[in-house]
DNA sequence: GCTAATTTTGTAGCGATTACAAAACAGTTA
DNA sequence: TAACTGTTTTGTAATCGCTACAAAATTAGC
């Protein structure tokens, strides 16, 4: 693992605080079920592993809540597999993404330098998105078969 | 434009043939719509662009005709923004993606150089997708309020 | 031209997401 | 405490991209 997480109750809070969102009890698991752990969910994964604690949850309150958390700045949308969205705290420092294609788990990586010196001239980076498919250690051994030339 | 593509049919359905693509009219019309032009489209904007030449088209011609053509290996699917697909014809050359947040247009890019060599040890990289998004010229003067830190 | 295999087509259905209105809740003031 | 106001949550219905599937049309080999 590239990078651990683990926040309070209270330092979330506090970051919703400062970055404009009042605080619901919902929002603040959504936050923490994102910002915590290493899972970059998705709003179904989100709603599955907190409708427990909430048994009155509703999949539109976790909608809600991450385009809230997102359009204030705190989480990230990571467009990676189209059909849906997963979420990622949005940390200050720059990382990339990796996905294994045989077990589905994302990992953080540093992000690569020089990115941005490759844009054109006279274009304007708002954000950089670097996603590396592949096999994790785990799966690496069990797949060889399935490595084939590097695709970009 | 990083790069202009001009392929003739007769060049195309070469290339299907070589990689083991049986030819048809639609198919060669849904390949040529991928690798001609630089938009880099989404099924149903290929389904739009084709039905009138031919009329009897169906959506699961295309999506059929993209996956066919994708498992052969001639495109390439951009999973760019979640809820659909962009297919991008596959090349030698590496290159990377700036999508304009002003106006959506999809441009190719060099790709940056040592993003294999920032992966992990023991991950096995199987593909490289870098997504920049941000303003093209065109859009930069018209917007510029909408420029903000670059987000990772 | 006949037969078998492939391709295309149309319909029905699925899963993630959004729209929307009603219900529940929280904070403020009287 | 009660009433008022704005916000949040909830549930239902609808949308959209895509997939499943079977029937119809087309193609290829004999």
């Amino acid at each position: 693992m590239y990078k651990d997480r683990a926040f309070t109750e209270n330092q979330l809070a506090e970051m919703m605080h400062t970055h404009g969102v009042r605080l619901s009890a919902q929002r603040i698991a959504v936050f923490s079920y994102v910002a915590n752990g290493k899972l970059h969910p998705s709003a179904e994964e989100i709603f599955t592993a907190l409708s427990p604690i909430f048994p009155s949850l509703s999949r539109t309150t976790v909608y809600n809540s991450l385009h809230l958390l997102k359009d204030k700045g705190l989480i990230r949308e990571l467009e990676i597999q189209s059909g849906f969205i997963r979420y990622d705290l949005r940390l200050q420092e720059a990382h990339s993404h990796f996905i294994c294609t045989g077990c589905g788990r994302i990992t953080d990586m540093p992000m690569p330098a020089g990115i941005a010196d490759a844009v054109l001239p006279d274009y304007a980076v708002g954000s950089v998105d670097v996603f590396i498919k592949g096999l994790c250690p785990d799966c690496k051994g069990r797949r060889k078969k399935d490595l084939k030339q590097i695709i970009y």
